[in-house]
RNA sequence: GCCGAGGUAGCUCAGUGGCAGAGCAGGGGACUCAUAAGCCCUUGGUCGGGAGUUCAAAUCUCCCCCUCGGCACCA
């Protein structure tokens, strides 16, 4: 059966580069689990962009003297070029920076405030007449009202370590220079979490027999124990989504990136739609209750898409759909799983950006292949707890695992076929095959249901690992039946056992492809298909009534003929293959130091 | 501080009441198609510490230690 599915991943913000922390988190597991769905045939839509809206956007533009929007587009251009290069296959990979996202976030708020769940508060802040701008907590410092430290965040002290109350703090000043301050009252709107925490409870528990423990416990037990508070979902800035309210004061105030940014997981398909130039296609993920949507990211965000994110949802309930679409009794669905990962940390210390402690992705692709990063980030995903990404294990990894178990198993079987049948699979009569030649391509057909059921339950690492194990099958049943051996005195029954490895890779080819897809696809090229596992990757320039903005997209393959990819090989014997080649590299030792050299610098 | 997750072999990690496991690393062996790869055999553990429940605890309960995350207008 057909499923339709969104792949959801978590916005990454225009102010630092991609690093593997980040990639291994939310990208990669969710890049993976949409080609093996889109191999399946099921309907896949995925889709996340840059949150380019916030103070630290603007804060750097200011400290660069360049304007805001060239800032978030030059990290949003980096993004795009680096899921590329790592085949991060987004249907569509947009910004929260575009006139629909707009629209779609005042719609979500203006049916949230409709239905009674949002509702205004004065709050005093600390605000600078010079610069003319409020600032937030973190760029105020000054001295700690309780151990005198002159240091002082205005939240917190570094000192003493006790949380502060911002007005109380002496001495304020701006971090930024914005010269002396002053408090002032504002008024923000704030949803009102506590009056859905009911509905989040509920919508947590239905689904608690597959979210994963860990998510479980950062968002419905928490709420069992600590309940849901009131946040403020608007701030003093220039640098956002106006708030859509026609009152004098307002117009200075934006939407917070942290109740907008998920919205993009609703606007994002509605932008997919209309470039698809099908406008209502969007509603297949979100007004269709047989959709499930997997949200992908790392472990800091689970409260915002486990808890938040459902409660924006079902506060807006039907009359965001009014708002948008003049449409009544249109409720949209909710997640269906939100399989969060925890952190990934570097040679065992914290990745840090600032101090370079860090892998980053676009730099990493220059001196390494994309399905090698793919292969360690995967086998190395931290899907129960932190995880550690050491230069040592990568390349343990690479070659012994990557190169030695699957690289070589394709190349050695391949290249002894190419040399002994002329190019060809030996055309062997395929109701002759032996016991011993059925029992494998019985264990690698029931592959495709045990990875299959690993990979539907977003268990990545257990999938990859039960396909390496397929492959050490496959190089045993060679051993035992030494076709380098037979093919001098047997060559009908080398045939069949090179037959029988042959189509056992081919499944294996299948079943690697999610993790591995650029060396799958060159291994499907090798047994002379002229198809691909595959589309394509490519950008566009979308322009709209605030600008103009590049988007990522992807072209599916067409499967005409055959809508599954994820099933058995039937590789025809006699079939003309192509000249193969090793698909993976061996990494010298000598790498290690010199990466290890790298870090922070 | 409060809440949550984690601590198992040298390394990376599975394992939710029934003889402590896998891969890699270390040691030994037979083979030669292959990127000196693959295959077979093997050494290795106070399951963070302590107490308890049980015929039986890595697993359940309590206390403590360590790592990470959340809670504060960072995102």
């Amino acid at each position: 059966m057909t499923e339709t599915i969104l792949v959801a991943v978590a916005w990454p913000y225009a102010n630092a580069e991609i690093h593997v922390g980040n990639i291994t988190g939310s990208h990669l597991p969710g890049d993976i689990f949409a080609r093996y769905n889109r191999l399946k045939g099921n309907k896949v839509l995925m889709i996340t962009g840059t949150d380019s809206h916030g103070t630290p956007v603007m804060m750097s533009a200011d400290k660069l003297g360049k304007p805001v929007e060239e800032v978030y587009k030059s990290y949003h251009e980096g993004f795009i070029e680096l899921f590329q290069k790592l085949g991060i296959t987004y249907d569509l990979y947009t910004t929260t920076h575009s006139d629909n996202h707009f629209k779609v976030s005042q719609a979500m708020f203006l049916a949230l405030q409709k239905n009674g769940y949002l509702f205004r508060q004065f709050s005093k802040q600390w605000y600078s007449p010079s610069a003319g701008r409020f600032l937030p907590d973190r760029y105020v410092e000054g001295t700690c009202y309780i151990c005198g430290f002159e240091g002082a965040r205005s939240d917190q002290c570094d000192n003493c370590g006790n949380v502060l109350e911002p007005e109380k703090l002496k001495n304020p000043r701006a971090k930024t220079g914005d010269g002396a301050l002053e408090l002032r009252d504002t008024e923000h709107f704030y949803l009102d979490l506590s009056k859905l925490e009911p509905e989040v409870k509920k919508f947590l528990q239905s689904r608690s027999d597959h979210m994963r423990d860990t998510v479980l416990g950062e968002s419905l037990r928490k709420i069992e124990s600590e309940g849901l508070k009131p946040r403020s979902i608007t701030r003093d800035l220039e640098w956002g989504i106006p708030v859509p309210i026609n009152e004098p004061g307002w117009e200075t105030k934006k939407l917070y990136v942290w109740f907008e940014a998920v919205i993009g997981y609703l606007s994002a398909p509605i932008e997919w739609a209309q470039l698809e130039g099908q406008k209502e296609a969007w509603r297949d993920w979100w007004i269709n209750p047989a959709a499930k949507q997997f949200h992908f990211l790392g472990k800091d965000n689970i409260f915002f898409h486990a808890s938040q994110w459902p409660a924006e949802l079902m506060g807006a309930g039907s009359a965001f759909m009014e708002f948008f679409a003049g449409e009544r009794n249109a409720p949209l669905i909710l997640p269906y799983d939100v399989p969060a990962n925890q952190f990934m940390n570097l040679e065992s210390q914290k990745i840090s950006g600032s101090r370079n402690w860090a892998v980053w992705g676009r730099d990493v692709l220059t001196r390494f292949d994309p399905d090698a990063v793919r292969y360690y980030l995967t086998v190395n995903m931290p899907e129960a707890k932190d995880s550690d990404w050491d230069w040592a294990d990568f390349v343990a990894r690479n070659n012994n695992e990557l190169v030695a178990t699957w690289g070589n198993l394709a190349n050695r079987v391949l290249s002894f076929c190419y040399k002994h049948w002329e190019g060809h699979v030996p055309d062997v009569d395929t109701t002759t095959l032996r016991p011993a030649d059925l029992e494998l391509l019985a264990t690698i057909e029931a592959g495709f249901n045990t990875v299959g059921a690993e990979l539907d339950a977003v268990r990545l690492r257990s999938a990859l690992g039960e396909t390496m194990k397929l492959a050490t099958a496959v190089n045993q049943y060679l051993d035992v039946n030494a076709p380098w051996s037979a093919v001098k005195t047997d060559k009908d029954g080398a045939a069949k056992t090179i037959y029988t490895a042959l189509k056992a890779i081919d499944s294996l080819k299948v079943m690697f492809a999610p993790f591995l897809p650029f060396t799958s696809e060159r291994l499907h090229s090798f047994f002379g298909c002229e198809t691909h596992l595959f589309g394509e990757q490519y950008t566009e320039e979308v322009t709209d009534a605030i600008g103009t903005h590049k988007v990522l997209r992807y072209r599916e393959v067409s499967r005409t003929g055959s809508p599954t990819y994820w099933k058995p090989s039937d590789l025809k014997p006699g079939q003309k293959l192509n000249q193969p080649a090793p698909l993976f590299k061996k990494l010298e030792l000598a790498v290690i130091e010199e990466e290890r050299g790298r870090l922070g610098k």
